[in-house]
DNA sequence: AATGGAATTTATAGCGCTGTAAAATCTGTG
DNA sequence: CACAGATTTTACAGCGCTATAAATTCCATT
């Protein structure tokens, strides 16, 4: 049986099509009477609008893209559950692009050669340099998702991640640490997350007059707690002793906590561990990590707030905007007492 | 500055659009000559081709959707992954839907108003009758994924989760457990997938001459690793004892690992624990978790496969196929030696 | 040079919907 | 009861693209 049209219902209704389409919106100006008699026709026919035909006469797709590295990923899990939550409560539907963290994956994103596929664009990049970004995409609203220097023509969203590391760092030093290890960044080219996070640690020590020792950094191959157990225990099997390690994340902190457990060293009593995202599963690790929690509700209604304004022709310079954190202690690394 | 349309570009080129569509399209009979000169245009009017109009035009969307409950779900999130790479492998962009696990939630998804949005849907339904789900959708090809008598008319992938507990519930038989538990279903009106879990979970017991003992049902008021912590932590601060447990999921079973592990249970000395779903988390846990691993890449791909068939016109009788598993043995139920 | 057949290109009619402006209908008032 | 002013309804032209079929061009033969 052929699609219901538009066209469909107003000849059986005996009216326009375009009083059809004021029924199917809800446009107050239709007498009681036409409403009814349309609505009738309506539910005899089983009329379903068709999107593409809407999406063509006014420009709009009802979609909004979100894109990162990794959805499996707990912490873009989480953000991906909000953003799509809040992007259906205003009406937008969300489509998911997964970048693999790479270069390419990135490019794609911001070059998409189709026009008009969605409406607006929340991305979270890692690799991808911030002038080569501002070039692309000027005719998509961005909002950009995290840290780095956002290009200052783009709409950016971020978590002050050294002041918040640098509080989790002092929370260690608190607690009497002294050898803290920084754990989990990336091998080589490390992103602009973990370069902050590094910065926020470093910046707490010297504030606390700790030399900074290069040999505390345990950087992973990659973004993972397997990697971070991997790298941890090695160093740890190399005789490398530290007292607590602030981690590039929540993945690498439950890496950490791995292979201090299989090597029989205490946390917290031994090592003190702190991690980053407070993803859900930090209440239930063995022992419960004490972690940086950012408040990533708001940074979701915060892009989504931005990229609605870009979609009604908003068109003004980027604006930055830094959504807060706190930190939660957990059994990882107890309250100092 | 307008958009650059095709009739822009063939007006540029002194060609028909048609032609220009057809260089866009890398259609074969076009003379090199042509082809040249079209594409010289392409570049220099900077053309993007428009997704709404090609939609309207040839009556797809390239998109296809994901339903579940909720993507911060490790498993969901983890099917999420598997199913956006291989979507966009195939030439395919991926919405993501989440019913919240709600009735309301997952009737949206099969009644969605707007038709020509997606060209597929994959759903993994937890709450909704079969027989609803048949009825509806008529219109748009749909894979269900997950447990449950999936109507004959609908494809359906599905790892047989009775069998997979029963050897999940076996292993830990051959342990020498015989106070086995069950933990984490939903308190009432279970899903599917806990019913078909239970019942493996019974029939194992029931094979090796265990009485089914119903005190050792541990159900939580949802699925999460929280509530089968405070439920598990319950009972057993009640004085119930048992030395094992079959866990609904892994969540459930990281939070019965929890609850033991506050109190001071040995695991698996005292209380060994299986999971289901093998997600990532599982190797990292203290201890880690035995669990069911369902294949998820042959969900994804079987799914896709039939989805792209129905897409492509298939119109037969529903196909139910089955998704292997395996139990993986780690330290929370450790091989029986 | 004429001819037939293949290869290439074009003109045009939608795809299903909405925006606009004009037409039709309905008030209330003098 | 006519008429201005407000409200409701309609006709129709796109939105940007593709499919179809017709038109044109090209080339190898006779």
């Amino acid at each position: 049986m052929r699609r219901i049209r538009l066209e469909d219902v107003a000849r059986h209704a005996g009216v326009s099509m375009k009083t059809v389409s004021n029924v199917v919106h809800d446009y107050p100006h239709v007498s009681p009477r036409t409403r009814e008699k349309v609505q009738r026709a309506l539910d005899e026919l089983g009329y379903r609008p068709n999107a593409s035909g809407r999406r063509l006469a006014t420009g709009r797709s009802g979609m909004l893209a979100l894109a990162f590295s990794d959805v499996s990923m707990p912490y873009f899990s989480e953000l991906a559950r909000l953003v799509s939550n809040e992007a259906s409560r205003r009406g937008y539907r969300l489509l998911l692009e997964q970048t693999g963290g790479t270069l390419a994956g990135e490019r794609a994103i911001v070059s998409t050669m189709e026009a008009g596929l969605v409406d607006g664009v929340i991305f979270q990049h890692s690799v991808m340099s911030s002038t080569e970004i501002a070039q692309h995409r000027e005719d998509v609203p961005l909002v950009l998702l995290g840290e780095g220097h956002a290009p200052v023509s783009v709409d950016h969203v971020m978590v002050d991640n050294v002041a918040a590391t640098a509080t989790a760092t002092r929370h260690l030093i608190a607690l009497g640490r002294r050898r803290i290890g920084f754990a989990g960044h990336e091998e080589e080219s490390p992103s602009a997350t973990s370069g902050d996070r590094l910065m926020g640690y470093q910046q707490a020590l010297e504030e606390a007059g700790i030399r900074v020792d290069m040999s505390l950094l345990l950087p992973s191959k990659s973004v993972s707690a397997h990697e971070a157990a991997f790298s941890i225990g090695r160093a740890l099997d190399r005789g490398l002793r530290f007292d607590a390690l602030v981690c590039r994340d929540d993945l690498a902190a439950i890496g950490a906590l791995r292979a201090l457990q299989e090597r029989g060293i205490d946390v917290p009593g031994t090592v003190a561990v702190v991690g980053w995202d407070d993803i859900s599963m930090a209440s239930f690790t063995h022992p419960s990590l004490t972690t940086i929690a950012p408040d990533t509700e708001a940074i979701a209604n915060i892009a989504l707030d931005m990229l609605e304004e870009r979609i009604g022709g908003y068109d003004g310079l980027g604006r930055h905007r830094i959504a807060g954190f706190s930190l939660v202690v957990r059994e990882s690394a107890p309250a100092s007492s």
